[in-house]
RNA sequence: CGGGGCGUAGCGCAGCCCGGUAGCGCGCCUGCUUUGGGAGCAGGAGGUCCCCGGUUCGAAUCCGGGCGCCCCGACCA
């Protein structure tokens, strides 16, 4: 950190920024195990309430929960060529196990796919057995060569579905309704606004038919990945022989789908909404969505202050609200206002005598804004301001996002944008892989996505911006994290 | 794996060049006074100076060899 009171601001050093943030908010700290890390009790349950949001979403959808294994055997791995290659430079072997040299290697599962394909082989053998609605919690392990917290480490826990259909036009739209779920997650719950679409070859998952993404544009106007849906065709299935008989009596392969977000999450929700004071949690996600500082001098003072303190605690958590009385002692109000904010805490409570004598209490939010309020009102407009907050992070992201985009460039203008440090550039691309990996070279920006319908610009690009040839899509590029 | 930086108290650092009782700030503990935006005073606890070897009467400091971490790039959720 820049000193023991401030953060490393946001414009002088981002990155520096993005760590002292989670040192101050308390979200994670290094481990002794290269590139990974220790969630904290703040991260974690930032966490749990995307886990708890997500997994409601996901079993209103039809989905359930299981759990396969840590460890896959390597064969598995090698069954799928495409997989493999994607795979095996970044997995964690074991070869020993019980103090023996053990048969055969077992790879730390990097993702799921192969194990769970081996046990959809087993279980579905009917049309009748389909669709195969499978989701599972769980930790893997990618041997990444260089790590950040939150955004890349050795070891991270997601989620990751995996479904099977009966036709490819199911598993199309499971891949894609698996998309806006995450997108009506990211927005409604993080409140970052995310521009979906579809992945060119080069982003594929390795083995996929088809990958979509949620892009998110950080601060930094860096481009974010924060979720994934694949189709994966028939793929899996053929590697792992899943088939089942159709209703009209013959023998085919599943068409499958895989998707998944992982804790990468909660380093988007720093990088789209923190500030130079610290972290800023979305009321929807926070661990606290109100924090009660108490303000006392005397003994008599403090025993009348805590008492109120402690009953609008009662009335707030019976409203449903996730708060937190800060009842240490010894600790002036004002370092507790400044470690909250560090925290996120979307609204502070102050009480104190004058507060009491009047029947009020202060209200301060953390994204600016104080004001003295009814004692009787707190309920109801911890509420409303709890909803205002949400709404304005996602509206402020997502004006920050389309102040930093553009579209219709020129050549000129696009690879200058992207100098500039600018965000996501729409424009037209031919199609092939040598124009994109050209770009690649010389601006670092990737195709983050070819987007969906709705972000796509009024007047399509008529030209790639690169090559001048026809255009076949309009593309979005960005540099990436 | 390339480039850069750094390993000394929980955290941040000084000391190292020029060898001689291991220090500072923050934090922590105890007490008193404080408390409406990062409290003050007094007392106190806390260290294999990253590791191994060498030189020396004596090494945090000099020499050799390791290891680890962070940041920037190539690969990636």
């Amino acid at each position: 950190m820049a000193d023991d009171k401030g953060l490393t601001p946001r414009a002088e050093d981002f990155s520096t920024w993005y760590t002292d943030v989670i040192a101050r908010a308390e979200l994670a700290d290094y481990s002794p195990v290269r590139g990974c890390m220790v969630i904290r009790p703040g991260g974690y349950a930032i966490w749990e309430h995307m886990q708890a949001a997500l997994d409601r979403m996901f079993k209103e959808s039809g989905h359930q929960n299981a759990y396969f294994p840590l460890f896959i055997p390597q064969s598995f791995l090698a069954r799928e060529a495409e997989h493999v290659e994607g795979f095996a430079p970044e997995t964690a072997v074991v070869t020993q196990g019980g103090g023996k040299e053990l048969e055969e290697p077992l790879v730390v599962r990097p993702t799921s796919e192969t194990i769970i394909y081996a046990s959809f082989a087993k279980w579905i053998q009917s049309w009748r057995d389909l669709p195969m609605l499978i989701n599972q919690w769980c930790n893997v392990v990618r041997w990444e060569m260089r790590t950040r917290l939150f955004l890349r480490t050795t070891e991270f826990l997601w989620q990751e579905g995996h479904t099977a259909h009966a036709t490819a036009d199911e598993a199309e739209a499971e891949a894609l309704q698996m998309l806006k779920i995450y997108r009506v997650f990211m927005e409604d719950h993080m409140a970052m606004p995310v521009v979906t679409g579809l992945k060119t070859d080069s982003e594929r998952f390795a083995g996929a038919v088809r990958t979509y993404a949620c892009e998110g544009l950080m601060q930094d106007n860096k481009a974010l990945q924060a979720a994934t849906s694949h189709n994966l065709g028939q793929n899996f299935a053929r590697a792992f022989d899943v088939q089942f008989q159709t209703a009209e009596g013959g023998l085919d392969y599943v068409w499958s789908t895989s998707w998944g977000a992982s804790t990468r999450l909660i380093g988007g929700l720093i990088m789209t909404h923190g500030d130079d004071a610290g972290l800023v949690a979305p009321p929807q996600l926070a661990q606290y969505q109100v924090v009660i500082v108490p303000i006392y001098r005397k003994d008599e003072e403090r025993s009348v202050v805590l008492e109120v303190a402690h009953d609008l605690r009662e009335e707030l958590a019976a409203n449903g609200f996730r708060v937190h009385l800060d009842a240490r002692d010894g600790l002036k109000p004002g370092a507790k206002y400044y470690e909250w904010e560090g925290k996120g805490v979307p609204l502070r409570i102050e009480i104190g005598p004058r507060d009491i004598a009047a029947g009020t209490l202060m209200l301060a939010r953390r994204i600016g804004g104080k004001e003295s309020i009814p004692r009787d009102a707190a309920a109801d407009r911890v509420g409303v301001e709890l909803e205002a907050i949400q709404r304005s992070l996602l509206e402020t992201a997502r004006e920050r996002r389309e102040a930093n985009s553009l579209r219709g460039a020129t050549k000129d203008e696009f690879i200058g944008y992207l100098e500039g440090g600018g965000g996501f550039v729409y424009a037209g691309w031919c199609g092939s892989a040598e124009c994109e990996q050209t770009i690649k070279d010389q601006t670092k920006a990737t195709i983050r996505v070819l987007p969906d319908d709705e972000f796509r610009s009024d007047t399509p690009p008529s030209t790639c911006v690169w090559c001048g040839s026809p255009s076949t899509a309009e593309a979005i590029w960005a540099r990436a994290y």
